[in-house]
Parts: C-alpha cells; sequence; structure tokens
DNA sequence: TATGAGATTGAGAATCATTATCATTCTATT
DNA sequence: AATAGAATGATAATGATTCTCAATCTCATA
C-alpha cells in the first residue's frame, strides 16, 4: 500500500525532486517509530532497493534534517539516530543497563525553556534533552 | 609551578598509576577551564611533552570520565568536548552564528529532575540539556 | 634502592561514521 | 521527446576514535 505522506510535498515545496529513494527512506522512517540511525536504515532500506547506496542514505538524512522532516538525535554512542518530527516535544531517556529508550512528555518544560531565552537572551531553536540513567528493570537489579 | 590536583589521589584510589603524561593532562584540562576536545587537548599537550601520543590523550579523556573527574558533552559537531567536572552543575547554549558556548546555571533544574525520575521511576546519573539557538549579537543581526 | 609483575605508553594500523567526488542516471519542466 | 540541472551509486577520502603490540614505566615488595 502506497501512502502519500506530508514528507513528499515537503520536498516539492523547497524544489526539490521526489525520487523513489527519498520515498523509500520516508516510508521506513515513518515505519521505524522512532530512533533509528543511518546504518540500520540503509539495511532496511537495502530489503526493498538492492542498489540503494549509503551515500543516498546520508544525504537524505541530511536533506530531511534540513526540511525539518526529522529530529537528529544523540542517544550516547557515536552516531545519530533520527526520528520523523513528532507534534508534540519529547525528551529522551536512556538506559545504562539495557540500552532502552523511553520518550517522555515534561509538563511545562516549554515555559522552563522560554524563561531561559529571556534570562540570557538568548533564541533557542532546538532543544536537546538527554537523561541517562537506569529504567525500573535495571535498577531493580543492581 | 607544580601543583597537586584532586585528580591524582583519585587516579591512585582506584589503583592507576599516576603518570607524567596524566597529570599534564590533567593540569591542562584545569587550565582549559571547560570546552576543550581531544585534538586540541593533543595540540596543548605536544606543546609541553612533544612525545605524546594522540592514544594516550583518548585513553586518559576515556579514564577520567570513567572516574568522574571530567564531563563529556556533545556540543553539535561530531567529536565531544570535555571539561573537569564542576561543583555546580550546569548546562549549555550552543550559538549557531558564532559557535560560542554559554555555561547557564538553570534554577530548580535538579528539581525537575527529581520530579521525572520519581514520574518514570528512573534513576538518573547524567544529565545532558543542550539548547541551541543565537545568543544576544548572532540573534540581532538578522 | 633494586627488582619484577603488570600497567601504561607511543607509533601506527584499523575501524567506524560520515562526507566528497564524479561519471551516470533520473526528474520535472519545455 | 528533448533538455538542464538535480540526484544517485560507487567508491575514495576524511576525521574522530579505538586497537595492537612491543617497549617502557610505576610502584609494591624484597
Amino acid at each position: 500500500m502506497k501512502r502519500e505522506y506530508n514528507g513528499t510535498s515537503a520536498l516539492q515545496k523547497k524544489g526539490h525532486f521526489i525520487t523513489t529513494q527519498r520515498r523509500l527512506l520516508l516510508d521506513l522512517l515513518y515505519e521505524a517509530e522512532g530512533h533509528i540511525d543511518a546504518k540500520e536504515l540503509y539495511r532496511r532500506a537495502i530489503e526493498k532497493d538492492e542498489s540503494i547506496s549509503q551515500a543516498t542514505v546520508y544525504r537524505s538524512l541530511s536533506l530531511f534534517k534540513e526540511l525539518g522532516l526529522i529530529d537528529e538525535m544523540r542517544l550516547g554512542g557515536v552516531q545519530c539516530y533520527y526520528e520523523i518530527k513528532q507534534g508534540i516535544d519529547h525528551q529522551h531517556l536512556i538506559c545504562q543497563g539495557c540500552g532502552k529508550i523511553i520518550e517522555i512528555d515534561i509538563p511545562h518544560f516549554q515555559e522552563s525553556i522560554n524563561k531561559i531565552q529571556e534570562d540570557h537572551c538568548f533564541k533557542v531553536t532546538k532543544v536537546e534533552l538527554y537523561l541517562h540513567g537506569y529504567c525500573t528493570d535495571c535498577g531493580n537489579k543492581s
């Protein structure tokens, strides 16, 4: 089943071509439902299109990021993780035990950010909050 | 002038050797007063000890981090930045215009973290908050 | 203070993620 | 269908970091 994603129209609007590769990668990013890195995205892409190149994956991720279609995260390792931009901002708990990523919504977080902007006369464009630690399961083990 | 840093005793306590290289690197980290990356640390180290190796810089940073002597940050680029662990936690504003890093103390931030820990039954060991955007100077230009 | 086991180092190779190059192919008009 | 320019695939290049291993150093013990 072919769905029409917002993503493709966002590409057009800025004068970028809609290619089969970009459509595939957007598809996979939607299906992934968060937290996928370039390598894994490439692995999944090559199953559907065996000729797709790693370079295209990186180039597309870079473009999607520029267009604001996806968010880029640093969850601990060297590589970046990506996810389709959500309507509602959320932050991440990263379990050092099992590697699980938990998305959380922090009440009144935006208000705190607004206050910081005013206090420091700084225009915030992107917020990254990573809380590393141990989830319920891993915390109980120790 | 040779100073005796806490760092060296922390090394000893955990059974690590105090080597001239480690002492030099700790010295340089103290002098740097925050936000230095491995490459720059190596540049400064080699001025004092022309035979020191990049590998030693990386190994030492990794050890210092493990011992809790330094904090590791991801300030936007690919590489990590390091700084001697401060008594008081602080977070970072990262200017996308001029690259300036501004350290900020967020009132009641720890309380928010505590609440998140309780709400999600998650034991937080490390907090990373990065606010990307534009500082006063760069914000006014546009 | 001399010794030896084991930790640490230097040099450079290796790895891993990401970016650049460039000839070829594809896209969206005309 | 023709065409200009964008995008791709293959692969080389880069940059940060890690690994390997023989040589050297540290420190507890004699």
